[in-house]
Parts: structure tokens; sequence; C-alpha cells
RNA sequence: GGGUCAUUAGCUCAGCUGGUAGAGCAGGAGACUCUUAAUCUCUUGGUCCGGGGUUCGAAUCCCUGAUGACCCA
């Protein structure tokens, strides 16, 4: 035993522990402690779905036999009788239990002592009480897992956030809305993966890790593999090498895995999140713009099961034409002290920027200061669904230059609820401008910029053998499905979010 | 990184100006053959987050640390 394990096991023992402990040994000592020959026919919604409709006469006559199993959520004993509510993975039964019409001894020394929490397998007919409750009149039953820890309070269960994120089985039992938040993520992804099938892309899994982490402006975990003798990263982005798919003729790719980011804990960031990423060749920016508009409306439609969606008291209409502006017209528009003069040249943006109490980098070049206006001002306020676009080559390394404006990019990022959900763009496919805009990143990485992007000398070979021209995107999977769900803070859309470490109790 | 708030029984929470730590649920014993937060009688249970300090006396006031939540950067 672990010094951990037994710390946290003599820390938390205590009186009701012992009981169930007691009783466990003596399940034991019949040789029946954790079977595992219990065969259930029945789920509890699927019994509500057939039989929900039948009326206490129908039910008698049919005399449908059936057997469940699942956990005792509560226990009601009125001497001779009892009530039990089982809930197994589809929702709750009651279940009716009488002295005499189980087998001798079962109720008395059986039931009567399992405890709330305890998995248990049952066998019966259905009816409906006398109240009109759909149940089973149970006639077998038996104990499958003795639970040695008591569930929470019945009434106002688990709500503790910090016990609720540390042990969510916990909060799985005892929450009901929370399970389901966690089946509607995996709704949300199934159908991204259908979707993305169906449009002819493949689906691949790249390296998570790396030599060279790329794709990403952002901090990397660092590892070692001991047999390489190489220092390796997670990756921040699958990006690079999905691109190299793209050159190699995979011309429509996805994968959808998580990405890690060695930065701090928020409601809006985990060191480890899911996205998804996509590369069509043969497209450009505006194609993706218009997939991603039909993506997350049938994502409302279909799996939501309406095109308005509801987000922390705001609705957001998926149905209509998502708005479209430049990064440049946004911010005009979000701050009526500022005109097109103030932010189109780097002398008079540095003093906007001063003005709005943005910290600044000498380092910093328009685009970048254009950017960081944006975000102070604009980003937040993007509550319906609106696709900002022509990001500056500075803030852009990977995308490609518009044909115009060459000081922007065929780039893209889409907001709702005043959070960034996707960010996609035209591939940049000139190996020489690339190998140019790495070297840009190297001067600001030995600069000091820790976040800035390691120069791939092999994803530019990769781009000389001839990327075609390609529009690619990553939508972050759990901000969407934050958005989806109506949750405030990622930690309830990751089933175990990062925390700090539980305190040890002191010596 | 900064600020605000929180941490008391297994769970959900009270605890006022500093004066013997409480309730409900869960648990234990008993009653009860249609309950559903079942009910009724009796009852067990505490490192008041950790460590310092002030005081005759601290769950309560002060300092410090830990963890969490929210806001800001």
């Amino acid at each position: 035993m672990s010094e951990e394990t037994k710390t946290l096991t003599q820390e938390d023992e205590n009186k009701l522990i012992a009981q169930r402990r007691e009783k466990l040994t003596a399940l034991r000592e019949n040789g029946t402690a954790f079977p595992n020959d219990f065969r259930r026919d029945s789920l509890a919604a699927g019994l509500h779905g057939l039989y929900q409709d039948k009326t206490t006469e129908e039910l008698e006559t049919m005399q449908v036999r059936v057997s469940v199993a699942g956990r005792m959520m509560a226990k009601r004993v009125m001497g001779k009788a009892s009530f039990t509510k089982l809930q197994d993975m589809s929702g709750q039964i009651q279940l009716f239990l009488q002295r005499d019409n189980l087998p001798e001894g079962v109720y008395n020394e059986g039931f009567k002592k399992w405890d709330v929490g305890d998995l248990i397998g049952a066998e019966g007919v259905m009816f409906r009480t006398k109240t009109g409750e759909l149940s089973i009149k149970v006639d077998k039953v038996r104990l499958l897992t003795k639970a040695l820890r008591p569930l929470p309070e019945k009434f106002h269960g688990l709500t503790d956030t910090e016990t609720r994120y540390r042990q969510r089985y916990v909060d799985l039992i005892m929450n009901w809305d929370v399970k389901e938040t966690f089946k509607l993520r995996a709704k949300i992804i199934a159908f991204i993966r259908e979707y993305f099938n169906e449009h002819e892309f493949m689906e691949v899994e790249t390296p998570m890790m790396q030599v060279i982490p790329g794709g990403a402006t952002a901090k990397p975990f660092e590892t070692f593999h001991n047999a390489l003798d190489l220092a390796m990263y997670l990756r921040i982005a699958p990006e690079l090498y999905l691109k190299r798919l793209v050159v190699g003729g995979f011309e429509r790719v996805f994968e959808i895995n998580r990405s890690f980011r060695n930065e701090g804990v928020s409601t809006r960031h985990n060191p480890e999140f899911t996205m998804l990423e996509f590369y069509q060749a043969y497209a450009d920016y505006h194609d993706l713009m218009d997939l991603t508009e039909d993506l997350l409306r049938r994502l409302a439609t279909d799996v939501l099961g309406s095109a308005t969606v509801k987000y922390q008291g705001e609705e957001h209409d998926f149905s209509r034409p998502f708005k479209r502006m430049t990064v440049f017209d946004s911010i005009l528009e979000y701050n009526n002290d500022i005109t097109a003069a103030d932010i189109s040249s780097i002398e008079a943006a540095r003093k906007v920027a001063e003005a709005l109490s943005i910290p600044m980098k000498n380092s910093y070049g328009l685009g970048k200061i254009q950017l960081e206006i944006f975000e102070k001002t604009v980003e937040h306020r993007l509550k319906d669904p609106t696709f900002i676009t022509e990001y500056p080559k500075e803030v852009s390394p990977l995308a490609r230059c518009n044909d115009t404006n060459p000081f922007v990019t065929d780039r893209f990022e889409l907001f709702v609820g005043g959070r960034e959900i996707a960010n996609g763009f035209s591939e940049l496919n000139d190996p020489e401008d690339q190998a140019e805009r790495f070297r840009k990143q190297v001067m600001e990485k030995e600069a000091g910029d820790d976040e800035a992007m390691h120069y791939d000398a092999d994803y530019i070979r990769a781009l000389e053998h001839g990327m075609p021209p390609t529009a690619g995107e990553g939508i972050g999977i759990d901000r969407l499905v934050m958005l989806l769900t109506d949750q405030p803070s990622i930690r309830d859309v990751i089933l175990f979010p990062h925390m700090r470490q539980e305190a040890e109790p002191q010596d």
C-alpha cells in the first residue's frame, strides 16, 4: 500500500464505512461478496417507454416478467413491504418488495440490511402502484456489489464543486443532468464525425508527442523519450501534420483529439483540451465559413432539436446567416471613438492601445496592436454567431496572404456568446513565404517570446513538394459543447478537469 | 499574478457583539404491507481546512499557508 493510499484510507475511515465494511465481511464469509453471474434483460428507460401507457389492469393481464440491475438510490421500508429506486445507465425504476413475495429470509436478512448506494439485481413483474407509478413487483433480488461509502444526502445531492470535479463518479451517480451533459457531448462529437465522413473527409490520427511543437502559438508541455534519447513535446495542435497529409494526397482529412497547452486553468481553459481540425484541398476560407455555418446549424437542429441555442440566458438563432465582418471594421463598429486613421498607422494605434491600458511590447507591429485592441474591445461583445475575417499577417504565421491586401490574411475566427469557437484560413502553401515567417517567429522566440513558433524544416520540405491550395480550420470542441449544453465552465464539459493536488493531511 | 468570497458531522447547511458546537438527511435500535424528500419514537456521530498569534477564554478577532468558486490581468 502506498503512503498516499494509506493516509487517504485512514483519514476517511469513519463509522459509516466501518459498519458497511462489517457487512461486506459477512458477505465474504457467505462467499457471495462480488458475484458476476447476474444478467438483466431490461433497462429502466426501456421499461418506461414500453409500459408507461399501460393501465393497471392491462399490466395485470400481461404479467410481463423482467430483470433489472443497478444502484439503489432510495429505500423506503414500511414493515413487511418496501419501495426502492433502482438507477441504471438509462434512468430509474421503482421496485416494490414484500416479505411474503420473496424467498424465506431474503427480505429480513438480506434486503433490509442493504444500504442505499448498493448495487442490486432484481426480477419480477411489471405493475402499477396505487399512486400510479410504473414499478416492478420483485420476487427475486440479490446484492451484486456492496458500496462501502455512503452517498451524499438524497435531497440536496452533491453540490460542492470541488468534490464534484475531484470525485466525478459521485457527481455522475447523484446528478443526472451532469450525465445528460456528457451524453450530449458524446452525441455532438458523434454527429461531427458523421458529418465529416459524409463529406468525404478521412479521419486520421497524428502524433501527440512531437519533436517540434507547431501549428499554434502556445507554451508546450515537455517530456523525454528515453530509448530515443530525445526531448519531446506534447502537441499544441495537429495542424502541421495534417497539412503534411494533404501534401501526401489525402485531400480531405480531419482529426478529433486532444492538444495540450502549458497554461493556467480557468472557466475557459483546461491544459488538455479537445480540438477538431480539418483540411480541405481546393477550397478557401469562404468555403470553410459556409461549411462551419452549416455544421453548427445542423448540430443545433439535429442534436439539440432547435435552431435557437440558449446560452447563459441569451438566445442565439443559428438559422439566420452568421454575420461576417473584418477585424478592422469590427473595431470601428464597436468603438465609436476610434476612427479608421486611429488604427491605420502603428503610431496612432499604439496611442489607442495605451489609452485602453493594453500592455505593449516594442516588438508589436500594427497587426498585433490591432488584434490586441480587437480582443480587448470587441471579442467579448460578439454574442450572436459572427465570423471575424482578415486577420493581420503578423499574427497569422500559417495563413495565406490576401490577394488584394497583403497586410491581412485569408483567415477568420468564429465567435458565439463572446467566445472564440473556431479559427480557420486558406493555408499558406508557398514554402518560401512559410520559411520566411518561421524565421520571424524564431527571432521572436529568441527575443523572449516563449509562445513563438519553432522553425520546422521538415514541414518546409513537405511544402516544397507542393501542397494543393487548401483551407483548414480548428474548432474547440470543449467550448462548442459548453455553448450547446449551456454550461458556464469548461470543467462542466470535461469529465476529469485538471485541478491542484488535493491537500494531504499533515502529520 | 492581483482582488473578493468560501471551507463547521458522510452530505446539505445554521452558529449573532468572543463564553460548554447545532439541525435536516444519511447511520444505529424499534414500529409500520402502496411509499416516493415516506412517517413516528429513541439514538450514535466533530482535527469547526492546516499552522501561528491576541485573549482568562477563539468555529467566531488578527497573521500565515492550503484548496475551491467568481472577477480582473
